[in-house]
DNA sequence: TCAATTAACTGGTCTGACCAGTTAAGCCAA
DNA sequence: TTGGCTTAACTGGTCAGACCAGTTAATTGA
């Protein structure tokens, strides 16, 4: 049964181009690996002019569906992975000074989370951090994706502790922004001696004092390792 | 310190300019809500052609960065507030308590907003902070509406005079959050004898503190205000 | 005073031209 | 035959200029 165009007759041509060649490609008439056809064969099928055909050739690169190739030709890419656009998580990564800005933030609520853990954990807010303490002390320190993941769980269970909710809420919608950032340091640490050493030293001075509910320790530690962190940014 | 463009030399035109406009919002030059010059006459600004504006404007419109609307002009989009701000939105809608929350982050962010603007603001980030704090002085003691309005503009100066954007961005979309608790604020001054005089009185010692570049005053004058005020929501 | 009419914008589409990479067929020399 | 070179015929990238189609605001007329 072919599918139906959701498009109404008034949408823009190069939505309805997408919707069409979309449709192809859930068919099955289109598969990835293959070649679209030129623009100006397809600006001849589908009656329309070239320029609509590209705007709608660009848009669908834009989110991953194809790829194109100056001189060579636009070829379809995996169907089901449809790349989510997040316009601050692009601009955030193309511009430096904003990252900054943003780990700056973030540095700031990190620092308050950890106080406000300190003083506010119990012991069953106490588990998850300890957990991710272990996990990170002993994950692959081969692989700096999975450190990353590691770490940003340990100061996620210590954004849960501080039982501040809009502060974890922040803290996790940020902690993506700087994904990028964070697998820097990360990379940087794996290279130096005794980096990862004095990282996961850090950590576990972190949850010391959080452990024992010493919110100036908790402060200091924090600041601390914040501040070690961002050495290794510059 | 302007920002530097990273695309290189050689890469299409519709990315270079993205990446211009992109760094204009990131340096805060262009804002939510503003008009995008015409296709005409940006084309006419980077020297390329009409098609070229539009393959960039398009672009940026797939990733939720603008609005185009035919006919009327294109408006650039907040994509800070959706990703930071907008999961607050329903949490605080739903549980009252929660806005305690978030005024705690908030004044954290107002905290560090004064201190970075007593380092960093020049005359030109200094004068918007005298008019709001002039007009905060000047205005009507009997509608506690226009003075939330104007307190809240003094506090947002400050946070531009920060220099940090994301903490700028964050401290307005928050503002709207708790705009209520404010407004409970400014009505309990004005019940207390003296009430609003100590919060004036307080605004200039801010104000003071970041004229000097004092950051350690300012850091105490704010403390002090935001603690004061915090009396009043209890 | 207010409503209808324009004029001057805005974005949407088309055409046809030329530039700039890529590919593969065809050729020639070793 | 085989290897490398040339080149023609593709591909996408960019441009200029025209016209259509909505929107907005000033102008005009009742």
């Amino acid at each position: 049964m072919p599918l139906m165009s959701t498009k109404p007759f008034n949408a823009k041509i190069s939505d309805r181009i997408i919707d069409h060649i979309q449709t192809q490609m859930a068919e099955g008439i289109l598969n990835a690996g293959d070649k679209l056809p030129s623009e100006r064969k397809l600006a001849a099928v589908f009656n329309a002019s070239r320029a609509s055909i590209r705007e709608a050739i660009g848009l669908m690169e834009a989110k991953g569906m194809v790829k194109i190739r100056h001189g060579a030709s636009t070829i379809i890419l995996d169907i089901f992975t449809p790349k989510l656009i997040d316009p601050l998580q692009d601009l955030v990564k193309t511009n430096q000074s904003l990252a900054l800005d943003v780990i700056a933030v973030r540095h700031l609520l990190e620092v308050e989370a950890t106080i406000l853990a300190a003083q506010n954990a119990d012991n069953d807010a106490l588990k998850p951090i300890e957990n991710a303490l272990i996990h990170l002390l002993n994950c692959d320190r081969k692989n700096a994706e999975i450190q990353v993941k590691a770490d940003m769980d340990f100061h996620l269970a210590i954004a849960d502790a501080s039982q501040n909710i809009v502060l974890a809420k922040m803290l996790r919608s940020m902690g993506n922004l700087v994904e990028h950032e964070m697998l820097k340091t990360v990379t940087v640490a794996m290279q130096k001696t005794n980096g990862q050493n004095k990282l996961n030293a850090q950590h576990q001075q972190i949850y010391q004092a959080i452990k024992n509910g010493n919110f100036q320790q908790a402060e200091r530690a924090a600041r601390t390792h914040l501040e070690f962190v961002q050495n290794y940014l510059n």
